[in-house]
DNA sequence: GACGACGTATAGAGACTCTATACTAATACC
DNA sequence: GGTATTAGTATAGAGTCTCTATACGTCGTC
């Protein structure tokens, strides 16, 4: 059932779209390659995961958009993060930091 | 909508409870005790969780169940790790690694 | 004998990600 | 000039997983 590549745990690519509009606006597929480079290739997010994650995090209040034009002259909408979307990346982080001990212990038990 | 505690990350469970079998056989609520020990109290798993991914795990074949006695002289059905249980626990935590190293990798980007 | 704790079970809802497909516009190519 | 390819966004549908709520039987206790 799984592909080649691992599956995206769910719950994470929030963090990583959070993650990747910190330094500066980007549009869709910059969030994607930005999420590839941070990641180092482990995660490539598709566009059918991408553009719902997306319109549900702006409708949460988290991203704001505006119609541009990208590096190779296309009609492209870039995103960039709320105060929101900040406060949200600071929980998120958080958040998995507390998870991720707590399997880390779980893995080391006997 | 999140309730007090975290919600467990899609996909966790069943590293968890591969890992809650690995020492010894243990029935259904042995092994949400046993979770929630080598998780530092991080993960709560309630019954409406554990038992529909025990089934489905048996079904897998990656466990093993038969019915005994608790310590409390109930009736309980005691699961156990399966030779492919035992392998997809494996897996599972090279997989853990990959995504967390990744994850953590991304949060450390500027 | 009633009540609570132990132990298992299922139904239903909700959320999230994946695959596949569609559409438009700009660039490259012959 | 016309065609194919790439960049970019979008949605539908399916599948999977976890959560809440509820139910049922039984052992022990008062």
């Amino acid at each position: 059932m799984s592909p080649q590549p691992a599956n995206l745990l769910q719950g994470t690519l929030d963090l990583l779209i959070l993650k990747a509009l910190v330094s500066e606006q980007r549009h869709g597929l910059g969030i994607s390659r930005r999420i590839e480079q941070i990641t180092n290739g482990t995660f490539q997010v598709k566009p059918g995961s991408l553009f719902p994650a997306l319109h549900r995090m702006e409708e949460a209040g988290w991203l704001a958009s505006s119609w541009g034009e990208s590096e190779n002259n296309r009609r492209a909408k870039f995103y960039q993060l709320t105060k929101a979307g900040r406060r949200q990346l600071e929980t998120e982080q958080q958040e998995w930091g507390r998870i991720s001990l707590a399997i880390a212990s779980a893995l080391k038990a006997t």
